[in-house]
DNA sequence: GGCCAGGTGTAAA
DNA sequence: TTTACACATGGC
């Protein structure tokens, strides 16, 4: 294998994804539940988030707003689900008051932030800092999880770091721009190549497992 | 019944 | 810098 365009295309002939719920494969990508799903995903099963989402929709929580003025045990209760609730739920909401404070709202919160306000906020890692950048932001980044290094794994590539990984894989997409228009057919956003590359990752991972 | 999931923070060596 | 452990529910 000479770089990541092979993992492209393994599963390009796979079949995965051929059919998305979302044009980034995050669920409601690009709005402020991809902060939440980041969050809540972390360490749990995907259908368990949903729960949790659905409770926080259904109790009118599910927004920047609402979320910043919770009371805690309810938060807690809602999202009890995903897992680690009382940890998810206060890192929840202290996120949603520093967002207010230093963005305002998500639009521009959205347009400004960096990844390094994203890594110093408590309960925000590389991996959720970065989906948060690419789903929610719709940043040229590209996401590394456990799937993604098992994957790799399997080729026999091992990397020891979070961002040497990264670089490796979004190098290999950009050394293959022309390939990858070729396979779907129009020239889409770097932002959205990763973004699906990702999700395809993702859901091997999940079939493999 | 044990292992693990779309991780992260903290503490100790 | 590395390692160990806590956080916690629910599927298989």
């Amino acid at each position: 294998m000479r770089d990541s365009f092979e993992i492209f295309k393994y599963l390009k002939d796979l079949g995965y994804l051929k059919e998305l719920r979302d044009r980034l494969w995050w669920p409601n990508s690009r709005t402020f539940e991809v902060v939440v799903g980041a969050i809540l995903t972390q360490q749990t099963r995907w259908d368990k988030v949903e729960k949790a989402l659905k409770n926080l929709k259904d109790a009118n929580l599910l927004s920047l707003e609402a979320l910043s003025m919770v009371d805690d045990k309810e938060l807690s209760k809602l999202i009890k689900p995903s897992g680690f609730y009382n940890t998810k739920a206060k890192r929840l909401k202290l996120l949603s008051k520093n967002i207010i404070k230093d963005f305002g709202n998500f639009e521009n919160f959205k347009q400004s932030v960096s990844r390094e306000w994203l890594l110093s906020q408590k309960g925000l890692g590389k991996e959720s800092s970065d989906s948060i950048l690419c789903y929610g932001c719709e940043r040229e980044v590209f996401v590394v999880d456990a799937y993604t290094a098992k994957l790799l794994k399997k080729f026999d590539y091992e990397f020891e770091e979070y961002d040497e990984l990264r670089e490796w894989m979004e190098h290999g997409i950009l050394s293959n721009l022309d390939k990858i228009y070729e396979v779907y057919k129009e020239k889409k956003s770097l932002n959205e190549i990763y973004a699906r590359f990702h999700g395809k990752i993702v859901e091997f991972g999940k079939d493999k497992r």
